[in-house]
DNA sequence: AATGAATGAGGGTTCATTCAT
DNA sequence: TATGAATGAACCCTCATTCAT
């Protein structure tokens, strides 16, 4: 049969194996090439080659360049709610918990920097790719509802605010982790200075963490710049 | 002067004044084509067309595609410093100087989408045309030295930290705003809510204010925190 | 049998009724992708889905797309004939034979429009499918003897001229009847006026016959036709 | 400027004339390419290459091959009109007249093969072209016009039928040459024996001006006609 | 008898860019 | 200063066909 839509291959025999490999060699080439030009710019070429296949074979299971690239972004997805799935996040101690998500989500973008530049892609046009799956709207935000856990959790144990939202609380760990994976480039001939060196991907992480805490931590951090009782004794720094 | 060299107009007679014009006419219109397309997707031709001029005159001009890019990176860095340079902080009141500087950043996100979009996009091509570009690296972090004086103020009023990094303030600030609106197309799927309409967005704004303002802020939640911060290489503290 | 040769199913068993339907499938199926799209812009695959059958199929049981053609070739070439072998034509009286003659052929483009257009189609092609078939070449027209059967009949009656020759006759009929259906969108555009419906059909056809029959008739039945005296000294010819 | 929409050359200049030359080479390569091959089969490369010029061109000055397509439509229709219009047929002689119009009409089939051709190919593809011609529309049937003029004199001189309609009589001129030429290869094998050659074609000449001749006059078309149909080669009677 | 997988040779088309006034 | 014409390298994609069960 000749190829105009996308297939997938069935599941007996010798051949079905070897078509199994072709298609995820494709896709795992396509992740790669795509992540390190873009979409516009990965050439179909540079993705059957890197798969060691053939352009041919792209079109034969994907359809289209368009396609592929579709699944691309359901793969890097998937994965990346898998990933969130596995997590196991210290409850009975929130604030633990939740520097556990920070470093899960940090890291994340630290050893999956595909998943980084390929949403930067696909929002560089306009999302046009992400609309065609049905498959990435039913990838629900899991994320979100973990990081309500670890909120319900601390607030139960009066050591978080009561008035923030788990979806802001993502927010504030994706885009704080997401800028300066995805942004490093121009950050870094901005700031004039290393950013992916050990030492300074570390204290970002610090300050993530940090940061995040702070936004959510019960307390009297307010009050106390709004001129309220500010102990010295009792602060560590200064 | 060669014929692909980048040619730009001298100052005297009418015909200099029409020539401004063009190349005035090409730069603008560069940043909206490739603000919308990205780089790779942006045509030469649709820039021309809608400078209402020719392929040509880009050759012209700027020599290539990519210099013109490279134009393009120096022109909106240069209008996002000189509006930063025209910032009058309250420098009496840092936290309200800070809030400004808040308020201040993300407006320009918004206010100007083309900033965001096209820094992605150089970052998706590794910074590779912003590297070409003597200009580029002349145009320091304005930006950074206003927050320190906040800090500075701030810290002499006892309202502040005295742990803060300038520079982690304002990647701070630039995170949180940056993110939400450069990835508003998969957040707005992965999230399923709509983004950009003026509640949401009046939202965000408070949730940087509030997250940068405690992350700043002297007071209670450091305790909490003490121990967990510990930023390698940074701090002499505690 | 090697791999490449056409297969003609044996006659025995199940198996053999199934393949026996499986080519007929795909013949038919070709006949009408062929006959829409021409042969060069007639997929295998088109015909292979139309078929619900697969690509490889056609190559099993016809060797090549080229073959497959000249298979349909050989059908409608046949089906036509034996359409006309089974054409029951009224030799008492020739007049009437004739008409039945040229209603038969009209009616035959009209219902067989695939016949028109394959026809076309390999004329675009220079008859090199044809030419490719012995079975084409052993199909004689059968029509053409009809035709000398029913002028033999008219001129022994002296209603018929007899310089006309059966060759002439037919391909009279053949022309005025295919042109008009072969070249239908062209000659709807050019005479801007719609040529297929009934009672432009029924015109046309008409036309045909009084055509074909003026051409065919000895003197006098034409002013029998037309009913009139006929005093030669009052005509202005002659 | 880059090509998307077809380009008409300036007037001025040698590069202007120069650029008329190439795209005049261009529509006749294509011309004769499209006639041998057919649109579908007929390829870009080929043209370009009799044309001594480049694929690129085509796309500068047509844009697509579609486009291009309904130009060479275009143009053999006009130069088909232009020939019209130039004939100079004898009013005062209606018999003449209408031989004169029916050997201009075969002759031009003739001298043309690939107008023939050509609308046999967009015919084959429904007209799907021709219908994107807003120029094709203007070009009104010029021919049918002059045989009304025929049919007009010839009725005031009382040698042709009343009730023959200008659009018949041109139909059946056309029918009668097209088929003759378009079917020229089915034809060939179906008839066994030769239709191009000199005497074949004068015959079936005049089989066409005895045909159209005895539908268009009124009374004894056969006897009056007795002189007028002398067939080479075939007549010996009466 | 039937089928999924694989193939390679183009096919039309687009793009940034240079030539020649 | 400005512009129409020309270019060639790719790019995405399609097609008929063969391989290997």
């Amino acid at each position: 049969m000749s190829p105009t839509a996308a297939r997938k291959p069935g599941a007996t025999g010798i051949r079905a194996k070897q078509a199994q490999d072709t298609r995820a060699k494709i896709l795992k080439a396509a992740i790669k090439v795509f992540a390190k030009q873009g979409y516009a710019s990965g050439r179909v070429e540079s993705i059957s080659k890197a798969a060691r296949s053939h352009d041919r074979m792209i079109y034969y299971y994907f359809g289209s360049k368009e396609q592929l690239f579709v699944e691309v972004l359901e793969t890097i997805y998937t994965q990346f709610n898998e990933a969130e799935s596995k997590l196991d996040l210290d409850l009975d101690d929130p604030v633990h918990g939740l520097e556990q998500m920070v470093e899960f989500v940090w890291q994340y973008y630290l050893d999956h920097p595909e998943f980084v530049t390929l949403l930067s892609s696909e929002n560089l046009h306009q999302g046009k790719h992400a609309k065609k799956s049905l498959k990435l709207k039913e990838i629900s935000g899991y994320a979100i509802s973990v990081v309500q856990k670890l909120l319900d959790a601390g607030q139960a144990q009066q050591v978080f605010r009561a008035d923030v939202k788990a979806r802001d609380v993502y927010l504030m760990i994706a885009s704080l982790g997401y800028f300066y994976n995805a942004n490093q480039y121009t950050l870094g001939a901005f700031l004039g200075e290393p950013l992916m060196d050990k030492a300074s991907l570390d204290h970002w992480r610090e300050v993530i963490k940090d940061t995040v805490l702070r936004a959510v931590r019960s307390g009297l951090p307010v009050e106390a710049a709004a001129g309220a009782v500010d102990v010295p004794g009792q602060r560590s720094e200064v």
